[in-house]
RNA sequence: GCCCGGGUGGUGAAACUGGUAGACACAAGAGACUUAAAAUCUCUCGCCGCAAGGUGUACGGGUUCGAUUCCCGUCCCGGGCACCA
């Protein structure tokens, strides 16, 4: 017989097997993904990435799961797809044209050409028949078709929507560009000013969001929470405070969840850009120029949330609605014009807010809720000695706020309301109301509808032709795409498009006359909102969506895999769009479009800055810093590593082209290879906790592979064996090995597929290793022992590694493809054990061990842990109370 | 400010449903092999203590036979806050 095999490298080369392995990947076609029936599908999904320049680690943490899940899931039997694309629109190709001077089409392009290739070098088994950028018309022509068909059914609308804007750049700026109030470029004073804008109408499905999130339950419970919290539902009673102006009776409408506390209002907030405090300051400069100065600053809740509170009274006066009482009006900028009505009812006994701003401004508290469930009817502990004497309890408001004034409590100083309870005064007071037709309860939600115009030039053009006799006409299917030009100046100021005659000018498609073109584009989190479903029919010129997403979309996405910082934007976009589409008639009714969600934690790393002219901080990649520590380790200070000048250590945050922290993981994949790369990520911390960057212990990560190796090749050099299949012939301790084989094939596959935590799994793998090092296995049984541990080690290893599991696997099962391999099976055989190890506490405190027969019963147990010479030691003679015996684990004497 | 997480050795972490705190690694130290270095192997490694033992999971309280885990309060760190993606 002769079998001629190429001997077995005898050093772990990874930059040699993982060519070899990637080249056999891409012939076999090993990552396609085709419709197949017969099996169960299994589409697992990672959030495609911005291409931004190079892969940062959080995509390489991202990525290797998927790839992990999907491998794992192709072993199990499953027909697996695992796609992956662009979201090529937004702004950082704008910020690198203004830069460098190069146009963002270009410079998106071959971003993907880079990052493609560094993805391709990882090894993850990517079907990348499918991939597609956002950018593409092929793509974004039917995210316009849809816009039009959502337009036709009113789901868009126009209306007018506040924006930052610089009023030196003559442009409006995302969020992200406002620091401290100013331009991030022209370091202007920020603006808010009113514009028109397309929204979605995304509040009409705020109760189906809501509900459906109860079906979630492969979703993170904080995810589901974050959303529900987004989306606020809350019943309260919308009511009216009456008043007469201008010879005109009208209405001041306000929500709130606290209609309890109606006996109690002292005067009403309106915001700033309310149309009363508008009205009021026409007669009143000084009132003006503070809704002006409300006005200054940017539009992000954050901003508004933590200024300094302050108002001005209007001197308009409204009507209680109950007492006919005269309550004074106030602007407050604290009070957003697009939450409700752009109105409160303030009730500073009872809202914390309201306190603070009626001590500021002497306004009156008036308390109508006996705080700490005390009680006029039952004088109930802790009140006061005497309950008829309410003015102890008024007293309790002259000092600090306090927290129990905003909890719900009996009713006093209320009038024909006291002694009702939140419900019974809620209830009474909305039927009052309703009587003179003043309010009624209803259902508010916090969610607002979605604004998706943007006044930039890098994203998808809004199909929307401005006609001045016919109004705006949407564009026909047959002038789809509307295509964005791709060669175009960026100047940082104002839209280049709105600057470009040869596309704005057209005709109207109604009446044939000049018009003008839309030339805001659409917001990013649009392509992001349906990529998914694109994936599953990347090559359909002729429809949006195909029968195939029925196919890899049943019942939802398997697996959907991203970061944290997602949890309520993109997937609340994500779910809407999925109902959407269902209700156009796209898609059949898929239900929710992600059926499992891992939230990947956030790769965070140090931030380092220098301040540049004008103050504005100029940020410094961690890779070029040297970091002085004390004996701690604490770090004391940094400088740059170019010219050894000190820099600024900033907090640290997620890994962000904006900050310039992110570390480029390619030095790691070039000196180690793409399996130390993706095993250290993975063993370095569950995946759904976030990781500071720190590259120590990728030696070990490349150290523990190195060991793998040379374990396969001591024995593959002694001779290839059958693998050991049952426990005969095995000695005690090979017995013992078996049996931690089989344990270790159990925690690995519970680890991938139901805890999704992988530094753990390879633990367990290293702990087998460690124990076959120290097993005899050099006779027989122990041979193919060693055969079986070694072939279900690789497997077990392999999703995480494959380039050099595909090698060691072909090399002990000579003629197989371990991409084909079944994923190992535990024999419960092995499992079997006679004797078993407890522990044995006194008081709850550690103190001895007993073996006793895996079958023992429980009078058997206690009266072994009471027999032990250590325990007794420690009972000190004491007869036991009480023994709890926790089967399999512990006995604890309690004396 | 509001919503959601997190805090365990020198470091990354483990402890899955309330049951042995620190698995598995990194770093460090000691030793073996080597002319030497690298690599590899062996041992030590929360803190206090010679030891017996005590103590320890951000901090303060509580529930429990037993708490890293549950409850209340405080502090610190991270994510999101609707135009970063």
């Amino acid at each position: 017989m002769i079998f001629q095999r190429k001997p077995m490298q005898d050093k772990y080369i990874p930059a040699d097997i993982e060519r070899a392995a990637q080249q056999h990947w891409d012939q076999t076609g090993a990552a396609r993904a085709v419709e197949d029936h017969a099996k169960p599908k299994y589409y697992c999904l990672s959030m495609f990435p911005y291409p931004s320049g190079k892969l940062h680690m959080g995509h390489v943490r991202n990525y290797t799961i998927g790839d992990v899940l999907s491998r794992f899931h192709a072993m199990q039997g499953y027909n697996v797809l695992q796609p992956m694309g662009w979201d090529a629109f937004g702004m950082p190709a704008e910020n690198a044209a203004l830069a460098n001077n190069v146009a963002p089409a270009g410079w998106t392009y071959s971003n993907i050409g880079y990052m493609k290739q560094q993805l391709q070098s990882l090894g993850f088994a990517i079907d990348w028949q499918r991939e597609f950028a956002t950018c593409a018309p092929e793509y974004y022509r039917w995210e316009q078709w849809l816009f039009t068909r959502l337009y036709a059914k009113g789901l868009v609308y126009k209306k007018l929507g506040t924006v930052n804007w610089d009023p030196v750049d003559h442009t409006v700026l995302a969020n992200e560009q406002v620091i401290d109030g100013r331009g991030w470029r022209s370091g202007a004073l920020i603006e808010k000013r009113e514009i028109p804008m397309y929204y979605m109408k995304i509040t009409a499905y705020a109760e189906e969001l809501l509900t459906e999130l109860d079906k979630l339950t492969g979703w993170p419970e904080q995810v589901r929470l974050m959303q529900k919290n987004w989306i606020g539902k809350s019943t309260g009673v919308r009511f009216a405070f009456p008043y007469e102006l201008d010879g005109r009776q009208e209405k001041l409408w306000v929500f709130t969840t606290r209609a309890d506390t109606i006996m109690g209002v002292t005067f009403v907030a309106v915001a700033a850009e309310h149309p009363l405090a508008t009205r009021a300051a026409q007669d009143n400069p000084e009132l003006a120029a503070f809704i002006a100065e409300c006005k200054q600053g940017g539009v992000a809740e954050a901003n508004l949330a933590t200024m300094e509170k302050k108002g001005l009274p209007t001197g308009i006066f409204v009507a209680h609605p109950l007492t006919g009482e005269q309550v004074e009006v106030w602007v407050g900028n604290y009070v957003l014009m697009s939450y409700g009505d752009g109105a409160v009812m303030a009730v500073p006994a009872h809202d914390e807010r309201d306190f603070h701003f009626a001590k500021k401004y002497n306004l009156p508290i008036k308390p109508v809720v006996l705080p700490g469930g005390l009680s006029l009817k039952t004088g109930s502990t802790p009140a006061p000695a005497d309950v008829s004497d309410v003015r102890p309890i008024e007293h309790l408001w002259a000092g600090e706020w306090n927290i129990d004034f905003g909890i719900h409590g009996e009713l006093f100083n209320s009038g024909k309301y006291d002694g009702l309870n939140y419900e019974a005064a809620v209830d009474a007071i909305a039927t009052d109301l309703a009587t003179k037709g003043l309010g009624e309860k209803k259902t508010q939600f916090r969610l607002r509808d979605w604004g998706i115009s943007r006044q930039r030039y890098w994203g998808c053009p809004i199909p929307i032709i401005h006609c001045p006799s016919c109004g705006d006409v949407p564009v026909p299917d047959e002038k789809l795409p509307v295509v964005l030009p791709e060669n175009v100046e960026i100047t940082g100021a104002g839209s280049p498009l709105a600057k470009m005659p040869e596309f704005y000018e057209c005709q109207c498609p109604k009446c044939g006359g000049n018009a003008r073109r839309e030339t805001d584009t659409l917001d990013t989190f649009f392509e992001s909102s349906w990529y998914f479903l694109r994936y599953a029919c990347p090559d359909n010129a002729t429809a949006m969506v195909d029968e195939r997403v029925g196919y890899w979309c049943k019942g939802g996405i398997d697996q959907y895999i991203g970061g944290i910082e997602h949890a309520i934007l993109h997937l609340l976009y994500s779910r809407f769009f999925t109902k959407l589409m269902r209700d156009v008639g796209l898609i059949g009714d898929l239900g929710e479009p992600f059926a499992n969600l891992l939230t990947q934690g956030m790769v965070v790393a140090p931030t380092f800055y220098r301040e540049g002219e004008n103050g504005k901080k100029l940020w410094i990649n961690p890779a070029d810093v040297d970091v002085v520590t004390d004996e701690r380790g604490r770090p004391t200070g940094a400088t740059l590593k170019a010219d050894g000048q000190p820099v600024t250590i900033g907090g640290t945050e997620k890994m962000a082209k904006s900050k310039n922290n992110g570390v480029d993981p390619q030095a790691l994949i070039d000196q180690y290879g793409a399996d130390t790369a993706r095993l250290f990520i993975m063993f370095a911390a569950p995946p759904d906790q976030s990781l500071e960057w720190s590259d120590a212990g990728v030696e070990g990560a490349f150290r523990f592979l190195r060991r793998l190796w040379k374990l396969v090749v001591d024995h593959v050099q002694a001779g290839l064996v059958t693998a050991c299949t049952n426990n005969d012939g095995l000695s005690a301790a090979q017995a013992d090995l078996r049996r931690k084989l089989h344990q270790t094939m159990g925690k690995v596959a519970d680890d991938y597929g139901r805890r999704k935590q992988f530094n753990t799994a390879i633990a367990a793998v290293m702990e087998l290793l460690n124990a076959y090092d120290k097993t005899h296995l050099t006779d027989t049984a122990g041979r193919a022992l060693a055969q079986e541990v070694l072939e279900s080690a690789v497997l077990l290893l392999f999703p995480i590694v494959p380039h050099i599991g595909q090698a060691l696997y072909g090399e002990l099962t000579p003629g197989s493809d371990a991409c084909r391999a079944a994923f190992p099976k535990v024999d419960p055989a092995a499992l079997k054990q006679d004797e078993i190890e407890l522990v044995v506490q006194v008081n709850g405190k550690l103190r001895g061990a007993i073996r006793v027969p895996a079958g023992a019963d429980k009078a058997a147990i206690e009266a072994a842990a009471l027999a032990n010479p250590d325990a007794q030691k420690f009972m000190d003679g004491k007869p036991a109370k009480k023994v709890v015996v926790v089967p399999g684990r512990l006995v604890n004497i309690v004396v």
